[in-house]
DNA sequence: ACCTGAACACCGTTCAAGT
DNA sequence: ACCTGAACACCGTTCAAGT
């Protein structure tokens, strides 16, 4: 680390990449304040002026992650022909992320805490967030059929992706020997045929839909 | 507690009861040891005779937690017409669980360590996590076609409701508003209609399958 | 202003001593 | 045998002192 005394944002980019490192490489209990601070070079009570937690900082390591994640649903978006390929496509990229982030993080803790207000930590969760759940919206209004409640069935979409994460992150084994793509395939055209043969919005809702042949 | 010297069945239950009451009332956060002891009425020390790492004893609360939400799914399994209203009768139920378990107990890491082996810790949560992926199972393969692959299928609806339940635990707001037993119910619809609808097993896969009626 | 590092607080866990 | 409680280890966090 050539970083210079007093240059705030290199020092900054330093203890996220001493945070990344630590829990890519060794997981969440790796994540240690002394740690952090030997990575990027300075001393522990330092970080503190950076991030005022250590909730923070896996906040801002968080949304940093979700970001890149929401660069390859938002790829997938402009290449994929179909939903069930879009969601093969960007399983591992979120099983990964899963692996790392989601169960250490609840989302609303952060943002009704002080550190909503924090622009490099409430801010950023937000924003990066706001930016995946938006693509995964688009992604299901542009492949189900216009009558289905699109918030519902994203909101579904959303649920079975974290559920499946879950699953290939701990319990699997318990449970079945489905490999990763093979289950993301069956939840996919389980959920696509669902989707469109029932659950209308309940305005239009119609008795006899038509199946989508596969 | 009553409890006398040497009673070891009776302390263990206090034990147990005094997590509980901490763990249900203010959240995994509050389950510390020493709080563990005051409540059932011993020193910190001797807890640790009973169960040898607090993991032990949060898996050991987490079995007897499985073992009353698999009373409540078999009842649903007895009373309940159909796959819709057993998932709806039993979502409150496994939210409260998941609420308090869910995040913070990977079964697989306990079950991969000496833990394993203590029947009052790896024996009871195999015993009841078992019975309730029967269950669930059983559930499944009463209600769905039966050329579905019920693995498959016991499994995505696994992974559907522990998403459903972290959505309803954590980070619904950022999602949507809609309420759980609406979403459970368009889950219902959706997975049972797509199972209805595509989805064979590959040998009897067809392309053109009754919808079932609403 | 920015940074250091010793010290504090908290909580899981151990163990010599008690009955 | 079973139990006590002081002490240890660890790690998040603070703050008086340094540059």
């Amino acid at each position: 680390m050539a970083t210079r005394w007093g240059d705030r944002d290199a020092r900054r980019r330093d203890i996220l990449a001493a945070g990344r490192e630590l829990i890519t490489r060794q997981g969440y209990s790796a994540l240690q304040m002394r740690d952090v601070a030997r990575g990027a070079g300075i001393s522990p009570g330092t970080v503190y002026t950076y991030y005022p937690t250590k909730e923070a900082l896996f906040a801002a390591l968080y949304a940093d992650r979700t970001d890149r994640f929401a660069d390859t649903l938002e790829a997938a978006l402009n290449t994929c022909p179909d939903l069930e390929e879009l969601l093969v496509s960007i399983a591992d990229d979120y099983v990964e992320l899963y692996r790392i982030f989601g169960k250490n993080l609840d989302v609303v803790e952060v943002m009704s805490s002080p550190l909503r207000k924090d622009p490099l930590v409430g801010g950023r969760l937000l924003e990066s967030t706001g930016r995946a759940i938006k693509l995964l919206r688009a992604a299901v209004e542009a492949h189900v059929p216009p009558d289905v409640n699109s918030e519902q069935a994203a909101a579904l979409m959303w649920a079975t992706m974290n559920g499946l994460a879950e699953q290939f992150t701990s319990s699997r084994r318990v449970m079945h020997a489905n490999s990763l793509e093979d289950l993301v395939r069956f939840a996919a055209r389980t959920l696509i045929g669902g989707l469109a043969s029932t659950n209308k919005d309940p305005g239009s809702r119609t008795f006899l839909a038509e199946p989508t042949p596969m």
